[in-house]
DNA sequence: GCGACGATCATCT
DNA sequence: GATGATCGTCGCG
């Protein structure tokens, strides 16, 4: 089924963050369908958290998607080269969001390939928030798309149970060294899936 | 108008 | 594990 609008609207984005993990995402773009498994969320939590774009509710043209209602995507650019994929959640005006920064491969695998390009091993197909996002197809232009649909990106659970042994939490990745924020375990994935990007050493 | 810097990746040693 | 690529966005004034 759909993940419907009221998964993301939910006030806690840090239970947003882990139920995402085991989930399939989807993208239809150019007729083309890819999907695959998340197995690495972030959670970015409005205007509390120094490592977000929404930080002291921060309120520019870039960021204003991220005050919208759950239940959207959020894109931006990062380095100038790279489009990373946001699913905003809570109320409207919350400016919280959920970084997704690794999928495992399942559907339209060669496309994928197309994308990023040939030699790039399945391993890497997906495994960080740059590279899925191309490998998705995705560009800053599909900022602001809802997600309650099979139109153009969404979500889906296909009835993965994981166990609470099987989410790891650690550290983000990337910003910098601005404590605590920089060490709040608001970074989650499945252990020991191989597709999970390199981050920081693993907390237990 | 301009300078500095990033929620990164691929390639190289 | 170090490094260069590469440019939109922000903050300053």
């Amino acid at each position: 089924m759909i993940l419907p609008k009221e998964f993301y609207t939910r006030e806690d984005t840090l239970s947003v963050a882990k139920d995402l993990l085991g989930k399939y995402l989807f993208t239809a773009l150019d007729g083309k369908l890819t999907g695959g498994m998340i197995v690495e969320t972030e959670a970015y939590i409005g205007p509390l958290d120094a490592g977000s774009h929404a930080f002291n509710n921060r309120r520019t043209t870039r960021n204003e998607t991220m005050y919208a209602e759950g239940g959207v995507t959020y894109m931006y650019i990062c380095y100038g080269i790279h489009d990373m994929l946001n699913v905003v959640t809570g109320a409207k005006d919350s400016s919280h969001a959920v970084l997704i920064r690794a999928v495992e491969p399942r559907v339209g695998i060669d496309i994928m390939q197309q994308r990023r390009g040939e030699n790039i091993p399945l391993k890497r197909l997906c495994s960080g928030p740059g590279a899925l996002a191309r490998a998705f197809g995705l560009k800053k232009i599909h900022d602001g798309m809802d997600m309650s649909s099979r139109n153009t990106i969404w979500i889906e659970d296909q009835g993965t149970i994981l166990s609470e042994a099987d989410i790891k939490a650690s550290g983000r990745v990337g910003l910098g060294c601005s404590e605590p924020y920089f060490s709040i375990p608001w970074r989650f994935y499945i252990d020991r899936n191989s597709f999970v990007s390199r981050g920081p050493k693993a907390k237990s």
